[in-house]
DNA sequence: ATCTACAGTTCGTTTTTTGAACTGTCAAAC
DNA sequence: GTTTGACAGTTCAAAAAACGAACTGTAGAT
């Protein structure tokens, strides 16, 4: 499987994976998530190759996840902020966050806190159900294809290559 | 940075992206929450190289987020299933499912439904306040050091050259 | 005139990943 | 009793990605 074909499957994590499933994309939205906006700032804080970085963040401005945005004239200096849809990547980063702080940390304990400002507490994010309002286990889920499930093969398709006569042992 | 120094940053986020932060990883663990066990099952869903995979799976097991469990004798054959602590990673896997389905859906729709049997609707996962119970915005969240943040620093390091002044220039 | 800050780009080297075949055990088929 | 197939890997050359260090270019500060 290739890089391509990963967005264009049929499965949302996948197609999420191509986007920001590599380590120093994640490490990147943590950073734009602590207000990181710019250039030299994400490369001293992560100690990132300046090449890569450059690389990561068009992908992720082609991707609408962050907006370049200019923020002095002459010379012309950009700023790197989280659209929308970047900030809707938050629930993604608190999990990550939070299995860190549960089988990660060291004795000293975490390394960061998290206040929500609304009740004044420090807190843990916690996945419920949308439905009912539970927290929800693995085990109590029940995965089943949607409308944009794998199609049904078409005719060209079925007479496609049978998994192939596998000449593995002493071939030729 | 290496990323043997990753996994010991001050940082959950660094120490669990350090962990499953890279694409194949999280694609294995799609597959174990879809209760894929066997090396032949991930190597064929995924396409995945079988070097790959081998050396994916004995990290995750290192890291124990799965066991491998004989499920015969005589060829020895095993099994990958996930522990407590690959469990927990849930609601990361379910949050970013979650953001595809907002994000990158086709116009036919989510390619999977999750069916909470708690309740028995279809739901999308949402991160609550684990004290107040209310969702989570990241503009309401304040972070701030715990106590396994960055130690005071040494010596060594108080030598180490200060912030320079700002050079300051017109803004556009 | 020189230095520094910033935001990249270039390029040669190292590391990772890929693709394809190979190893080895055992059961069932021929 | 030899061959085939399933399974779970390992090996190795070649390709792709990441790294490091230097370089480009603009402009304010010294």
């Amino acid at each position: 499987m290739k890089w391509k074909e990963l967005e264009e499957e049929p499965c949302s994590m996948a197609r999420t994976i191509a986007v920001i499933g590599d380590r120093w994309t994640l490490l990147i939205l943590r950073e734009c998530f602590l207000r990181t906006r710019r250039f030299e700032g994400f490369q001293s804080a992560l100690g990132i190759t300046r090449h890569l970085l450059a690389e990561r963040l068009k992908k992720l401005v082609r991707q609408g996840i962050l907006r370049r945005v200019p923020y002095q004239e002459s010379p012309k200096r950009h700023e790197y902020i989280l659209t929308q849809k970047g900030l809707d990547l938050y629930p993604i980063m608190m999990a990550i966050v939070h299995w860190g702080d549960t089988h990660m940390v060291d004795e000293r304990g975490r390394p960061l806190l998290h206040l929500h400002r609304n009740c004044g507490k420090n807190f843990d994010p916690v996945m419920v159900c949308s439905e009912c309002g539970e927290p929800v286990l693995a085990k109590e889920v029940h995965t089943h294809p949607g409308p944009g499930a794998r199609r049904p093969l078409a005719q060209k398709e079925m007479e496609a290559p049978a998994p192939k006569p596998k000449a593995r042992r002493k071939a030729a």
